[in-house]
DNA sequence: GAAATAGATAAGATCACCTTATCTTTCGGA
DNA sequence: TCCGAAAGATAAGGTGATCTTATCTATTTC
C-alpha cells in the first residue's frame, strides 16, 4: 500500500468541504480556522491538485474535491462509528449477512430469529442480493451464493440440493395409479437469475417419462414461496428444493408426489472474506448457518432415488 | 461529531491487526516498529479499551479488536483509494446509481448504455436493491423506487405510471368485436415487493366489466419483462406499465388493445443523499434518468383514458 | 460605508510522532 | 540444549507536523 497523504490534512478537508466553510471545519474539528487552511493546503500539495478553488478569499470546491467528498465522508464517519464503539461500555457485534434474495425473504428471515435468540445482542443486517455482490466496496461479513463465484476468497462447497415433486397429503392418493399425469403441475419461475435451476421437462427427461405437452400444463408462481404455497393448498404438485420444502415435509403438510428427485448443477457455497474470518460472531453464524442448510436438505433427502 | 482519537494510531493499528505483527505494520508504514507499539498504546489510551493482548511480548487481537478492523480496514482502503485517484493524472468520476430489480435488469441496462457513450469515461455501477436500501451504510449517489421511502433525504417524485393493456399487433383485431373477452391474458407476478401494482381484477373493475373468472384465465410471468415479451409473441394481452412498454409500442411490436387505463398508487422517485447531490455527474444523470423516464411514461400514455 | 465574516499568511510554540538504543521473551534450528 | 534471530516494550531524545496568535485583505451585511 502507497503511503497516505496527511489523514489530518484529509479529515480537515472532509469536514470543510461538507459544512462548506472551513471556520465551520475549525470548529468541528476544534482547532483554529488557520489551522484548517494549512492543513488543507499540505493535502493539496502532496497531491499535485487542488481541492478548492481561491477566488479572493472564498473557498469553492473543486471538480476533484466535489467528486472525492462522499467518499471521504463514508470513510470518516465509518472511522467515527468504529471508535464510538470502542469508547462506549460495551458494544454490539455487526453481522452482515447477504444472501440470494429468495433466501432472504422467506426461509432464512424465518430461521434467523433462532440465532439471534441464542447470541444476544448484535447488529443483524440480512441483505437479499444478486451475484455478483463486491466484497471491495460493501462490507459483507458472509455470502450465500448458488455455485462457486468468488473464487478470489475463501470459499466452501456447504451442500448440493435437489428438486423434489411435492404436493398437499389430499393429493398424494392420486399418484398411485398414473404418477403424475392427473395432476396439476405448479411451475416456478425462478427468473432471470435462476435460469439453470431444473423444470418440469428435466425432471420428466431424468424420469424417462414421455411428456409431449403434459410438462407445461399447471398454474405458474413467480417464487419458489409462492409455488410451495400453492402446493400447500392442494393446488398441484410442484417442483421444490429440498431446503425450501424440508420444513413442510416435516410437518406433514407436503408429501413426496414421486420417487424420483434432482440435483441441483451447482453446490451452495459460503463466501467468507479473510477481513471477517476471525471474528467469533462470523465463526458462530456460520456453524449454525451450514448445519440449517445440510440439516433441511438431508431430512429432505431421505428415501428418494438421486 | 465528537472528537475522533489518533487517526494515525487507529492506522497503525489497522494495519498491525491486519497483517498479524507490529513489525510488519511498520514496514507497511515506513516506519520502525517502536513508533506502531507507541501509537497502538495510545489509541488504547484513548479508547479506554485493549485492543491487543500483550503476552510475553506476544501480541493477540482482543475480541474488541477483531471486531473492529474489518471496518477500519475498509475505511482506510477507501481513504487510500481516493489518494489514488486523487494524485493520478485524471481521474474517473465514479456513480452509483441503485433502482428496484425488476428496472435494472431490463430497462434500464439497455438505455444506460446511451448515457453512458454521452458522458465519457466513469466509473458506473448500477444495482438492483429491494427498498429500502442504506444510505447511511452504502456509498448510492441516487436511488430510484416505487414510492416515496427516504423521506429523510432530498426526493422528489418524477412521474406517476399507468398499466395498459397491449397486445402483438396481430390479435388487435379481436378486440373489434368482443373487448378483450376472446384473448388469453398475461398475468404478472409482481413479487413479494410489488404486491400492490394493479392486476387484470383491478383493471376489469376500473373498466366496469363484471368478469366472474374471467379474469383468472391465460398465462402467467414471473416479471414484466416475461410478459411484455410473451405478448410481443402474440400469446395474449398483458397488463404492462407504461413505462417498460413504451418502446415497443413505439416500434410497433405492440399496440394497445383498450383505452382504459390504470394509475399506479404510487409515484416513481428519486433520492440523491445530500452528499452526492453536488456532483456534475450525478446532476446529468438525474437530467438524464428523468428525461427518459418521463418521454417513456407520457409516450406510453397517448391516447388513454385515465 | 462601518462592522462582521471568511480566508491567507507569517512566525513561533508544542506536542504528536518518530528514531535509536537497550532489554525481555519466544521460537526455530543445529 | 544452546544460540541466534525475531518480536515486542520501554526510555530518551529529536524533528516536524500541527496548532496558535496576530495581522492583513476581500466580501458580505446591515
Amino acid at each position: 500500500m502507497v503511503a497516505l497523504p496527511s489523514l489530518r490534512g484529509l479529515q480537515a478537508f472532509e469536514a470543510a468541504a461538507r459544512t462548506g466553510s472551513f471556520a465551520a471545519a475549525a470548529e468541528e474539528l476544534s482547532i483554529s480556522a488557520a489551522a484548517v487552511s494549512q492543513l488543507i493546503r499540505t493535502v493539496e500539495e502532496q497531491m499535485g491538485r487542488q481541492l478548492f478553488h481561491r477566488i479572493n478569499r472564498r473557498a469553492v470546491l473543486t471538480e476533484a474535491g466535489v467528486e472525492m467528498l462522499p467518499r471521504l465522508t463514508m470513510a470518516f464517519r465509518e472511522i467515527g462509528s468504529v471508535a464510538r464503539d470502542l469508547g462506549g461500555d460495551a458494544f454490539r457485534p455487526r453481522l452482515v449477512i447477504s444472501v440470494p434474495p429468495s433466501m432472504a425473504m422467506g426461509w432464512l428471515s424465518e430461521r434467523i430469529v433462532r440465532f439471534v435468540a441464542s447470541h444476544g445482542a448484535a447488529d443483524i443486517s440480512l441483505r437479499g442480493d444478486d451475484d455478483p455482490v463486491s466484497f471491495d466496496h460493501e462490507l459483507i461479513d458472509i455470502r450465500l451464493s448458488y455455485g462457486p463465484h468468488y473464487r478470489e476468497h475463501p470459499t466452501e462447497e456447504i451442500v448440493r440440493d435437489a428438486v423434489y415433486p411435492v404436493c398437499a397429503p389430499t393429493l398424494a392418493g392420486a399418484t398411485r395409479s398414473d404418477g403424475l399425469a392427473s395432476l396439476p403441475l405448479i411451475h416456478t419461475d425462478w427468473g432471470p437469475t435462476g435460469a439453470s435451476f431444473p423444470s418440469w421437462r428435466n425432471w420428466f427427461e431424468a424420469a424417462g417419462v414421455e411428456t409431449g405437452r403434459a410438462a407445461q400444463r399447471g398454474l405458474s408462481a413467480n417464487s419458489s414461496r409462492a409455488a410451495l404455497d400453492l402446493a400447500i393448498s392442494g393446488l398441484g404438485v410442484a417442483l421444490a428444493q429440498g431446503i425450501y420444502c424440508a420444513q413442510a415435509l416435516e410437518d406433514g403438510k407436503l408429501v413426496r408426489a414421486a420417487a424420483q428427485s434432482l440435483e441441483l448443477r451447482q453446490p451452495y457455497c459460503l463466501t467468507i472474506p479473510e477481513r471477517s474470518a476471525r471474528r467469533d460472531i462470523v465463526g458462530a453464524f456460520r456453524e449454525w448457518l451450514i448445519g440449517e442448510c445440510v440439516h433441511a436438505v438431508s431430512s429432505s433427502a431421505l428415501g428418494t432415488n438421486k
